[in-house]
DNA sequence: AGTATCATCGGGCAAATTTCCCGATGCCTG
DNA sequence: CAGGCATCGGGAAATTTGCCCGATGATACT
């Protein structure tokens, strides 16, 4: 446990890398022997070092970053990942975990924050920032996804047309039920999902996978 | 001219800034002398140490980087100001561009494209980083996003807040303004844009890169 | 200097929508 | 058949939207 700890830098921005590189450096114990850009370089590159820990933004493009951790731990289920994410939602850090990393903390923290997980992390200790333990807790109590579930078949039915920009006539008229209706189930659904807005609505349903994206983003309008 | 070039930070993550700072005081002459992690900050520390460049990240938590570049430009019109910015959308670049930044560079660029778009700016020149001018030059032709550029800053700045689905009044708050004026203009941006509702507004933010789709997968609340 | 233009800010006010409550109906299911 | 729920919509107050307006200040043009 005296020596040095060997680290592996995976990010897609050079600059940022660059960045925490110079950081990381004036620790006396640390070393980065590696960088990666993304998920395939990742996991070539950790095969090649085996370093004691990898510090990763799992926000790479490809997505792929979640699943370099799976390739990573699947090569070697002694490998400590430390994910190190702008991305302050649980949601992520569940995902992180579940993919098999040690820890998860957030660029917003201090710097000594991720010196001290990288200590942590090469100790095998488990290391969740501070906002990030807060807000798992929070969504432990609060309701999640679950919600869609309070809505009825006919609520969820309108909701879609909702979520497809139609107006309260037209979907009306596909129904053959009032518009009014249709306004008081649309007060519903936003009182069961507990959302304030139509904006919060729709992001919430592609959360949810409620909204085919790639449909989204070449449609006509 | 043979001075060194005092900097400015300005980035929400402190992490992130300490690993700036790291890789630009490498840099011979290159000063790093003062840092702020908000537009409200970085407006009083510009005044306070009055720095050749600024780097700005414009992802600033509530009062945005655009304002931030606004009033640090009323008070000294001379100020250099560069945009460090994750957006790989050209809009975001036209918007900074009007608010009075200098240049703009992504956070993909190479560190050296960073170190030397201080110099040119500091030399009082534009620049821009080279994906973002192939886009720029993209747009010039196709028309698709135009009416995007028909938004004011100011009403750039509000559709930025408006699609992070907070209310009028937390948008007044933040922007120092009536609520009033957050509604019109979300009528105006609506008009400009062709849309009916706020569901349509969001789908075509997304279908316009405005909106971090995985930033709306994460998202606190 | 003088004028036109434009961005920003907000008041006013009618029209529309949202919010919430309610009752009516039909359909299951115990 | 009684009680529970899903569906449908009317009513009415509260709120928002849609569109108008004028005021202000900065910029540009002449």
């Amino acid at each position: 446990m005296s020596n040095s700890i060997r680290i592996m830098l995976v990010d897609d921005h050079a600059i940022v890398r660059e960045g925490y590189r110079a950081l990381l450096q004036k620790q006396a114990n640390f070393e980065v022997i590696a960088e990666a850009c993304d998920g395939a370089e990742a996991y070539s590159l950790y095969k090649e070092h085996r370093p004691d820990v990898v510090v990763m933004d799992i926000s790479l493009p490809g997505q792929s970053g979640l699943k370099a951790i799976e390739r990573i731990r699947q090569f070697d289920n002694q490998a400590k990942v430390l994910v190190f994410s702008m991305h302050q939602n649980p949601s992520f850090a569940l995902q992180a975990t579940r993919a098999g990393a040690l820890g998860y903390i957030t660029k917003s923290s201090d710097p000594e924050v991720l010196i001290r997980a990288i200590v942590q992390i090469s100790n095998n200790k488990h290391t969740l920032s501070a906002d990030i333990a807060q807000a798992l807790a929070m969504e432990k109590l609060g309701q999640d996804q679950s919600a869609i579930d309070e809505l009825t078949v006919r609520e969820f039915e309108i909701l879609r047309l909702l979520l497809e920009a139609k107006s309260s006539q037209e979907i009306a008229d596909l129904l053959n039920i009032s518009p009014k209706t249709v306004a008081n189930s649309h007060y519903i659904i936003k009182k069961k999902l507990g959302v304030n807005s139509d904006i919060e609505l729709t992001r919430l349903a592609i959360k949810m996978n409620l909204v085919n994206l790639l449909e989204l983003v070449d449609e006509a309008t």
